[in-house]
DNA sequence: GTTGCTTTGTTCGGTTGCGGACGGTTCCGC
DNA sequence: GCGGAACCGTCCGCAACCGAACAAAGCAAC
């Protein structure tokens, strides 16, 4: 087993990872937390906290208290169901789009589901009650969030489309287009293995679905990194897959990506 | 094709269903209706019109306007993705558990699936505006329904860890079991055909998986009837895929069956 | 009770992806 | 520049499922 899966699987290292508390920058990368009114960010900013969120750090454990919600402003996040056979497979993706978790708007402390970045970058949080009281406290904010929630939800029911019966390809081609969605650039770091376990298909099928794209020019594959050549394409080939939740994200909240996109 | 798969191909007579407003019963057999507070009940219960739920009426059109939210007593609604070369795929299942759709909580008054009637049944509906008043007057009214759409997430995720590997049989438990749970009784009424179209499977698959949990002795199964003989068991032959919605359902609202079990 | 439709049972070949394994290549640290 | 680790490419046999089709059995209406 390749070592970077080493803490995918071992459950132990997670109470090594510390956070890092830094000053709160003036605008925030967030997309949620840049599109609040002043008053609604006056009611949040003082409570958040900047920290770092390296690779593999988890965020939630199934089933534990939740003490913290996290706004990411770089980096991705997944969350996975942990199988009883070792396996896990992902069923939602956030970055800098919301927050983590979406539940603990929902009435809840906990999730049987696991959250851990997938890749390292930094973002906000503030403590549940703070987030409760602030929620409570302001209507527009409460929409915002719910709004948010909305779109989870239809990324989530768009993820049991895909896993129901469309090629390895196209999911694969959906995978590319949400991570590309929650960066900027068109360089991706992933692995085939990794990529193996968050579409929940076998790593030599990656390889091959990966070839079948970037022989159609729609990506360029390196070791490790996957350069994103044409959205227009890459959405063609994720067919139905990929659409309505990014469609949903524009209506509700505003722009997922930043104006520019790659040439076709 | 079957006729009954008519109505599941054809959109348009869905015009012709009308409601059937009658007069509302003093106990909701509707779980979240009948969890209400006494005051939040009050808040509810003058906007409540009890309505007729035929098999195939559509609740929801995608990215049609929703003017009502229905609370369903007896019957069972399907949330489908409508794909373009025609198929359906379920991704979420409501019943007397929850109200639809849950999305009119969280912000939208449209979605990107359908919603139709499964089995036939009946309920109350309300309207729109009058649900937003009364969730935005009643805190405890809108924590039990945002508690509802958390148990709803689960259930969306579960079915894209379901559609992610799990073989048609263990599929086919979970469905029973899901819809075992939102009626009384241990007979349940479906076709192979219906049961291929919500699993994203074909018939024969269906078929073939229907015998296997018959022959160890799980179900019976009778021309368009299904009837469920060990609860205990099919829980087991469904593995992984069901539990955790069920369990969240009744850790966030309570109990989702009526007390008494099928024996094992 | 016969007719016609619906539902169920079964077959055939083809395709996709799995489980496991092996060899090659790139990268990193010493 | 030399290991060794990590990652990528490919192969095999095998099981599940698909698409299509056809035959049998239950049910209903006349």
């Amino acid at each position: 087993m390749a070592p970077w899966a080493q803490w995918l699987a071992d459950l132990s290292w997670r109470a090594n990872a510390e956070f890092c508390v830094r000053l709160r920058p003036m605008r925030h990368q967030n997309r949620l937390l840049a599109a609040l009114s002043e008053a609604d960010g006056a009611l949040l900013g003082p409570h958040l906290e900047a920290i770092d969120l390296p690779l593999g750090h988890v965020l939630v454990e199934p089933a534990a208290e939740i003490s913290y919600a996290i706004f990411i402003d770089t980096g991705l996040c997944s969350m996975v169901s942990t199988l009883d056979q070792g396996g896990r497979i992902e069923v939602g993706l956030v970055g800098r789009d919301g927050m983590a978790t979406p539940a603990l708007l929902l009435g809840t402390d906990t999730i049987p589901y696991q959250l851990f970045m997938q890749v390292a970058g930094h973002g906000h949080r503030i403590a549940v009650p703070a987030l409760r009281d602030a929620v409570k406290a302001s209507a527009s904010l409460r929409t915002l969030f719910l709004r948010y929630v909305q779109t989870f939800l239809v990324q989530v029911a768009q993820t049991a489309i895909a896993n129901a019966g469309a090629p390895a390809e196209e999911r694969l081609a959906r995978w590319l287009l949400m991570y590309h969605d929650r960066q900027d650039g068109d360089d991706l770091s992933v692995t085939h293995e990794f990529l193996s376990i968050m579409l929940g298909v076998r790593r030599p099928t990656v390889t091959v679905a990966i070839h079948t794209l970037e022989g159609a020019g729609l990506i360029r594959a390196r070791r490790g990194r996957i350069r994103v050549l044409s959205r227009a394409r890459l959405e063609e080939a994720a067919g139905q897959t990929y659409g309505p939740a990014e469609t949903e994200y524009e209506r509700l909240i505003g722009p997922l990506r930043r104006s520019e996109d790659s040439p076709a």
